[in-house]
DNA sequence: TTCTTTCCTGAACAAGTGTTCAGTTCTTCT
DNA sequence: AGAAGAACTGAACACTTGTTCAGGAAAGAA
């Protein structure tokens, strides 16, 4: 006797991959990851704990799966954002502030993806994490390099150092706590990116404009 | 009858505190805060585990202080790096590159210091850490935005955001991990004080000078 | 319907570590 | 030297969570 899954049972399967996976994502948003444990995330699932164990090998396949989720939504936004924008170095100025945005406006998770300790052994999801969104920011650079805005420089280094100042600057645990007013995260995001541009050579009158147009379209995810 | 300390005993109790602490350092410097464990610790220190609770109420509060003293020792250097600096921008190039030097020279203990994954809750004290560096920075950023070398601006979200920058770069999981080649090590700790004080406004060519003249003094410092 | 395969459940298990404490050793005072 | 307080030891304890698995439910084949 062979038995075959049923379309209806494919689907069931999927959506309940699906809905531990959102589960974890709705925990870390919520209460950072070491609110992603395993029975928490099944009762939210609407699962069994064991079961989540016929989906996930390990709470270390969960979290990395969860890790390259998230990630590839910020890089899709990222792209999508630079992609847009009418030259090299709006493109970067789009990239860092879309970064920027989408960071404040998760802070929890940000923070629990890239860097929030956690019990399992998730290094190389971070690091694969980091390294598109680095490798994206670089790519950016370069290509303001190309066309002769920015001058020379280790494209990667500098991509790498970004992240970290946009990261430690509003998700940190020095990073302002205020989400309330919209005002006052435009100004923090406009600020920071002001502090990318410049510090991989924009001039700075010119880094100003740079950064206004590229703020203002993406100002309203925030609230998002 | 009334029990007293004799000196003697005073001593003795105080070296005992410093060597538990000296050894979680090392455990540290060597294997990450993961290793800084109460029974490896205890052997180290040439105490049994339970001893160690006659000096620390918990392992949070052992590494508490732990956080506490390599913090202390990394400003004090900071501090006369930046002091011995001819000018505000000199300061603030000597105080970046002091940091950048330090954070490559133990980059397990810096790494576990302010982000490596901890069971225990030692957030208090990575902010105080995190604090007394960013407040260093910003008031070095501060001093040259007065002496009207740099544009006015946010500059404890810019120090905040240096730091990060620093950090991703250099110790982060995306830093390079050649420590052997020491014109290597000299050219990213170049690079990177480049970006710091390009970011916060220093021209670019000024820039350039104030970086060889902050990173030749302290390279050496690689090697310690 | 009945049998077989897959899927699900949730209580029990396992393992790593911080913490405790009764017993021992060392120090101080008379 | 002897009594009493303080310090030290290290094995046992406690607690948290990820993981397993025997039993039961559901789905597909005959």
């Amino acid at each position: 006797m062979v038995y075959r899954r049923t379309h209806q049972v494919v689907k069931r399967l999927a959506a309940r991959r699906s809905a531990i996976l959102a589960a974890a994502r709705e925990a870390a948003a919520e209460g950072g990851m070491s609110a992603v444990q395993i029975a928490p995330v099944a009762v939210r699932a609407n699962v069994a704990a064991g079961t989540v164990y016929r989906y996930f090998p390990s709470k270390a396949d969960l979290i990395s799966e969860l890790i390259a989720e998230v990630s590839r939504d910020e890089l899709t936004a990222v792209r999508r954002a630079a992609d847009a924008a009418p030259g090299p170095s709006s493109a970067l100025a789009a990239a860092v502030s879309t970064v920027a945005v989408h960071v404040l406006s998760q802070r929890k998770l940000a923070w629990g993806i890239l860097a929030e300790p956690v019990d399992v052994d998730v290094t190389a999801s971070r690091i694969a994490s980091r390294r598109e969104i680095v490798g994206e920011i670089a790519s950016r650079i370069d290509a303001a390099v190309r066309a002769g805005h920015l001058p020379a420089q280790d494209t990667q280094l500098a991509a790498t150092a970004l992240l970290g100042a946009l990261h430690e600057a509003l998700v940190g645990p020095l990073a302002t706590d205020t989400l309330d007013d919209p005002a006052k995260l435009r100004d923090i995001v406009q600020a920071v990116t002001l502090l990318a541009l410049r510090a991989v050579g924009v001039m700075d009158a010119r880094a100003r404009g740079l950064v206004v147009q590229a703020v203002l379209p993406v100002k309203s995810l925030v609230g998002a």
